[in-house]
This record gives structure tokens, C-alpha cells and sequence, in this order.
DNA sequence: AGCACGCCGACT
DNA sequence: GTCGGCGTGCTC
């Protein structure tokens, strides 16, 4: 008689539970191992899932019991790999079989391809290695033409380098110009030394360009790296995560999905750019890969390094009570000195256009005249002119003159935006940017019948018109996310700037985004006061790290020993505390400002957060199911003392795609004590549910743990 | 989640 | 008579 062998698989559903298979070694080859990933026959259709578990007998009916179908051509996941599985689905309320599946590339999900997989790899092989000689590499800057500052930074981490099995946390801060990046390249390239050791650089979502790629390849000419992001084609990405998973990638380069990749021999990491939203996923699983990645490190024993400008309230807090290693940088590399900050008062009568006044455009400006003149000297000076307004289209809103008409969308609660005809889009549109409707424009007032309609506000779009009309003879470019449709139009537009073929740039913050520009004399925000006074209370936060760093590219043309750049920022609030922390380059005065804030009205990171989404086909629907959740939370005495749950309120925008949306607001002053109530809230919801969809009710929910966006 | 089963209304 | 609505239950 043949022992049996049972093996528990979590697929990708919303089944806490994993289900138990049959096991037959003689056919798949070799004897089961946790981590292994298969094909099972679920239902009436067969699904890839992951072995968590194996044992001799299960509680199941026996003979009910199906077999394991394929075996991946893959080594099963490392143990660090699958605890990093285990804590992220249980720290974000999310089933295992979800958490897990979703990580793994494409190519590993096809069983009907697996045989084929192995000469694929061969292939891919051969491929590279032809490739390979003709890769450049730009940006190194070695350990000897470092400045003192950034040699102590860099002794400071070879020290944790020191002692093995350690973790730690490094704060590396320190403004545009400092050198961060030349210390943590050079620091990582002391520990890849050992030849087994693997690093993970996460970077934010910025538009990953060949230049970034290549600067981080310059340090490690003989390691093999490799790059993950969503930019990378299926098959590139497959075999990037494979080469990762199975130890032979040192250098894993990768936006947050990288976070998540199995690294046997992972021996630190850094997060560049920390604060950065995008390191938050924001469907699925919402996970920070900033702090998974924290947990790895901790979970593995290895020293992280955050490192920033702008360093989220978070980790800035973390730094200063010694919790993490904090390290300065504080002067500026390369002779580059501080971009002067400008801010132009729009109430001022001095700073717009009077009547009489020359060189004043016929129509309303779109930018004051005291912008207007800077523009000019930086023209003058041979110099690019950066214009920054975070919102896309032509304008945000188009109104009728007669009545009171305005283009809302018809099925969120939200206007639509209007787009011009452009090289891009044969015909103007009214576009939703919630829910992507596309409506012809109206010629005539929909509800009225008068001509006369009228925009309200302005995009980058009439900013690029006006910006035309004031400087004809000025080569102007707009970059966005329309004026760029794949990764290659956004290189060839970056490309066109680099080579001074542009004068003046108008985008959206996708500018400021990790490009080093070299002859940026001057940057202008137009649009900071609509992020001003948001009911986000990390609103104020975003915009101050934004501001900074787009002055920062004004800075980077003051190389050598010639002046920064200037920044002009427009507002009506010019005394607001964000403002005058700007314009002192106080960021650790900012960040102290906003600290005791928080800590005042008991807000994060001085309490831990999550929230409850609800969505429904009324809003009534979805508020009183929130209601419910909460009545049943307090009637099982499950909020205790130090645990605020909110009543519900509708989302910020209300309604997408004639889904209305609310949510509930829970806030712990522990995490264990937020980890309690989600896990209680996730089981009471589970039990009157299908999948996500309370049963009698029919509201969708999720919870989503440590949100950025209140 | 996705799918089958099952029990009630307006239709070729 | 049946086509189809979505309430309920199951997936090893």
C-alpha cells in the first residue's frame, strides 16, 4: 500500500481556505515541496495554484479527493519568499491563493506551455548574451569623487555591512543634488562583493528610462540585473521574475510589483524615493511595497535603506526617534547650488496684466505678468522654461452662459473635461477621467439651446495655447499623459528636451519625475492653491514633496559654479505654512510642522488607519451597509478603548461609472489592535458573503489597510 | 470569483 | 408550455 500524500493548494479566488489535492509522485516526477506551483482541476475548469501545506492524510472525504494535474518547471518559492506570501495576506486582509497568484508573471500561469519553457529560457539565453555586448552604461561616479559628506554617508552603511544577519533601517535624506544616488549605488556594489548576494532597488512609477537603467547598470558592469516593471513585455518579465526567483539575478531594478518577486539571497535593499505614492497598489491587494519591503528586511535580517528628499511623515518620524539610522546629506554635489523659490501673489494688481501694458496678450494671460517676464529673461538666457499643471485637457469643465448648465458625467459624480483636436485626437471630446466616457462636444447647450458655451478653468492644453500665442517664436512642447501615448513617445519627447530642440515645457508632474534635465533655468507652478485646501489631510504633505522636487530640476542647471535655477509658484495664499517652508528649503521645518499637527488630532503615523470600502447601485445602500458593519462592530464590543470607527460617509467621488461608493474610516491607536477589528470586520462580512458581495444586499466591499487617501 | 442548480414571472 | 431572472451553495 502507497502512502498517501496530500497536498493543501490556495488558488486565486477570495477563498480563505486552500483545498486539498492527491499527490502522485510517480507521475509528477519528484515528491511535493511547499512553495511548488501546479495545476489543479477545480470545479468543472482547472486552475495554477501554489502548495502550501503537505501532509499524510486530510480532513476532506478521502475519496472525494482530486490529483494535483502538472508540476511547474519552476523550483518551488523560498520560505522567506512564502512568509512574505503569508504576512502580506495577513496584514492586508487578503486571501493567500490572491496575494500569491497575482505576484507571478503570465508566462508561469499557462500549464499548457510549461514543457516548453525550458528551451524558451535556452533561447532567451542566447539572445541576451548577443545583446549583452552592446549595452552602455552612463552615470558612474566612483567612490573616490565622492565629497566628505557622502564618504561618511557610504561608511555609515558598509558598517551594517559588517555585521551579517542584522536589520536595519536607514534613512538616507538629503536634497536634488546631494548625491543619493551615487552613495546607495556604491554602497550596494560593496555587497554584491559576495557573488551569491542579491539586491533590490525599488524606484517609484516614474516613466523608467533607459537613462536610469544604464546609470544603475554603470556600477555593476559584470553582475547580471535585471528590470521589472509594467513597461517590460510579458515574456521579458517572466524571465526577469525567473531569474530573480531561482537566485541568478544580483541586481533586481523594479517599481513596487518588485517588492513582491521571491529573492533567496536578497542581502539589502533600497527604496528610492520613498514618500512616493506610487509605491502604494491601489487595486487587488493594496500593499505599500515601501513597507513590505521593511518587513522583508526585518523578516530576513538585512539592512534597508529609504531613502529621499522629501521623506514621508512615516519614515521621517521613524529617523527622528532613532528607530531607524539616519543619515544627512546635506550639502549639494557637484557645486550645484538651491533654486530660488518665487512666489508670485495673483491678488497682487502688480504682478498681472494692466491694460496699457506691453507685450500683454490679447486674451486673458494664462500666466501673470510677473511669470510672464521671468519667461522672458530665461528666453533670453538661452534657457528651458519648465510650466507645471497637474490637470490634462483643454479645461476642466465646459459651462453654459445662459443657464446654469454644466458637463457633468452622466454616470459619476464628477465633470467632463474638455479635450482639443491635437496630433493625437482627430476631434475634441468631453472625457471623464473617472470613468473614461468619451462625448462629442456639444455645439449647443444641451439643456437650453444657446450657443454660447463657455470653458472654466484651464488644463495643459490652453496653457500650451496661450503659452504659443504669448511666445511665437518659442519652440513649446506639451508632455502628459495624452500628449504621450507608449513608452517610446514619452523617451522621444524626453529626447527632444535633453537636446535643446524645446524652449518651454508645459506637462503635468510627470515632468518632474525622475528626469535629470541639464538647462532648466526655470520652473513655474500654476495650479499648487487646488491642492491647498484638500480634505486629504496628506495633502499638504504631497504637494510640499512635489514642489520640492520640481524645484530641484530648476537646480540642476546651476552646475559648476553658475546660479540655480528659479522656481514661480502662483498663488493666492502666499503666506500658507507650506509656502514659506518652501521657500526657505526647510524640509525638516515642514516636516516638524505637519508632525505636531498630527499628532494633535491623533492622525497618522501617530495612529493606523483603514477603511472600509462599500459599493453599491444606491449610495443609501452602501452608507447603510457601512452603518450595519459598524452597528455590529459595537453591539460585539468589538471597539474597545483606543479604537475610533467613523461613521460612513460617500467617497470624495461619489459615483464611477454609476457606481456609488462610500466608505467607513477605522483608526487604532496600535497596529495589533486595527490587525484585531480587520480581521473580526473581514470574518463577520465573509460569512454573509459571496466573494466580496454581501450576500442580501449585494454591496461590494474591501478593506483596505493603510490607505494614503482619506 | 465563477458557475451550476433551482424556483417563480411574461413570452415566441 | 419554456426562457430567463438572480438567490443559494459549492469548489478539494
Amino acid at each position: 500500500m502507497v502512502p498517501l500524500i496530500v497536498v493543501q493548494v490556495v488558488v486565486d479566488k477570495p477563498l480563505a481556505q486552500g483545498f486539498d489535492y492527491l499527490w502522485d509522485a510517480e507521475k509528477l516526477g519528484i515528491s511535493p515541496q511547499i512553495g511548488c506551483l501546479v495545476e489543479v482541476p477545480f470545479g468543472r475548469s482547472c486552475l495554477v495554484g501554489m502548495v502550501i501545506k503537505v501532509s499524510a492524510h486530510s480532513d476532506f472525504e478521502n475519496d472525494k479527493l482530486k490529483s494535483v494535474a502538472k508540476l511547474a518547471p519552476l523550483p518551488p518559492f523560498d520560505p522567506a519568499a512564502l512568509s512574505l506570501m503569508n504576512f502580506a495576506s495577513q496584514y492586508y486582509i487578503h486571501a493567500l491563493g490572491e496575494t500569491i497568484i497575482p505576484t507571478i508573471p503570465q508566462m508561469w500561469k499557462k500549464p499548457e506551455h510549461w514543457e516548453k519553457i525550458p528551451q524558451k529560457l535556452i533561447a532567451a539565453e542566447e539572445k541576451k548574451r548577443k545583446k549583452n555586448k552592446q549595452e552602455k552604461s552612463e552615470g558612474f561616479i566612483s567612490e573616490v569623487e565622492l565629497n566628505g559628506e557622502q564618504k561618511q554617508a557610504l561608511e555609515k552603511l558598509r558598517e551594517s555591512n559588517a555585521v551579517k544577519n542584522q536589520f536595519k533601517t536607514f534613512l538616507l535624506q538629503g536634497q536634488t543634488g546631494s548625491g543619493k544616488t551615487a552613495v546607495f549605488l556604491n554602497w550596494l556594489s560593496t555587497i554584491l562583493d559576495d557573488d551569491c548576494a542579491q539586491v533590490l532597488l525599488l524606484v517609484p512609477e516614474i516613466n523608467l528610462t533607459p537613462q536610469l537603467e544604464r546609470r544603475v547598470r554603470a556600477y555593476f558592469p559584470n553582475r547580471h540585473m535585471v528590470v521589472l516593471h509594467s513597461g517590460v513585455t510579458e515574456k521579458d518579465r517572466g524571465i526577469a521574475w525567473y531569474e530573480a526567483m531561482t537566485g541568478r539575478a544580483q541586481i533586481v531594478l523594479g517599481t513596487r510589483l518588485a517588492a513582491l518577486t521571491p529573492l533567496p539571497n536578497l542581502r539589502a535593499i533600497v527604496v528610492d524615493e520613498e514618500h512616493d505614492p506610487s509605491y502604494k497598489q491601489q487595486d487587488g491587494i493594496r500593499y505599500s511595497a515601501r513597507d513590505l519591503a521593511i518587513w522583508r528586511a526585518h523578516d530576513v535580517k538585512i539592512p534597508i535603506l529609504l531613502s529621499s528628499a522629501t521623506p514621508s511623515l512615516e519614515t521621517w518620524v521613524a529617523a527622528k526617534a532613532g528607530r531607524y539610522e539616519y543619515i544627512r546629506l546635506d550639502q549639494r554635489a557637484q557645486g550645484a547650488s538651491l533654486p530660488k523659490v518665487h512666489l508670485i501673489n495673483t491678488r497682487d494688481p502688480q504682478n498681472q496684466y494692466s491694460p496699457g501694458d506691453l507685450g500683454r496678450p490679447k486674451d486673458k494671460s494664462v500666466v501673470t505678468k510677473t511669470l510672464a517676464n521671468a519667461i522672458n529673461k530665461n528666453l533670453e538666457n538661452k534657457k528651458q522654461s519648465l510650466i507645471l499643471i497637474n490637470r490634462r485637457g483643454y479645461a476642466p469643465v465646459l459651462s453654459c452662459s445662459a443657464c446654469n448648465w454644466l458637463s457633468k458625467c452622466k454616470q459619476c459624480s464628477s465633470y467632463m473635461v474638455l479635450h482639443k483636436a491635437g496630433a493625437l485626437t482627430k476631434k475634441s471630446v468631453l472625457s471623464c477621467h473617472h470613468c473614461g466616457l468619451a462625448n462629442p462636444v456639444p455645439m449647443h447647450c444641451p439643456e437650453c439651446g444657446n450657443a454660447d458655451l463657455k470653458t472654466l478653468g484651464q488644463g495643459t492644453q490652453k496653457i500650451e495655447d496661450g503659452i504659443d500665442e504669448m511666445w511665437s517664436g518659442a519652440r513649446v512642447l506639451r508632455v502628459d499623459t495624452d500628449s504621450i501615448k507608449g513608452a517610446k513617445a514619452a523617451e522621444a519627447l524626453f529626447q527632444e528636451i535633453h537636446e535643446g530642440n524645446v524652449d518651454i515645457v508645459v506637462g503635468t508632474q510627470m515632468i518632474a519625475k525622475g528626469h535629470d534635465y541639464q538647462n532648466i533655468g526655470l520652473v513655474g507652478v500654476l495650479d499648487a492653491d487646488s491642492r491647498l485646501f484638500s480634505q486629504d489631510f496628506r495633502a499638504a504633505e504631497r504637494l510640499f514633496a512635489q514642489l520640492v522636487q520640481v524645484a530641484g530640476r530648476a537646480g540642476r542647471s546651476g552646475k559648476n559654479g553658475q546660479a540655480g535655477g528659479d522656481i514661480y509658484i502662483e498663488t493666492q495664499y502666499p503666506e500658507s505654512a507650506i509656502f514659506q517652508y518652501l521657500l526657505r528649503h526647510d524640509v525638516d521645518g515642514f516636516l516638524s510642522h505637519i508632525s505636531s499637527e498630527r499628532q494633535e488630532a491623533g492622525l497618522p503615523p501617530f495612529s493606523y488607519q483603514a477603511l472600509v470600502h462599500a459599493e453599491a447601485r444606491s449610495l443609501d445602500k452602501a452608507i447603510q451597509f457601512l452603518g450595519v458593519l459598524k452597528g455590529h462592530l459595537k453591539s460585539e464590543a468589538l471597539i474597545s478603548k483606543g479604537l475610533r470607527v467613523y461613521d460612513p460617509v460617500p467617497k470624495a467621488v461619489m459615483r464611477v461609472a454609476g457606481i456609488e461608493r462610500a466608505q467607513l474610516l477605522i483608526e487604532a491607536e496600535s497596529r495589533k489592535q486595527l490587525q484585531e477589528v480587520l480581521e473580526a470586520v473581514d470574518q463577520h462580512l465573509r460569512k454573509n458573503s459571496q466573494g466580496r458581495i454581501s450576500k442580501n444586499t449585494r454591496v461590494r466591499w474591501l478593506i483596505e489597510r493603510d490607505p494614503i487617501a482619506i
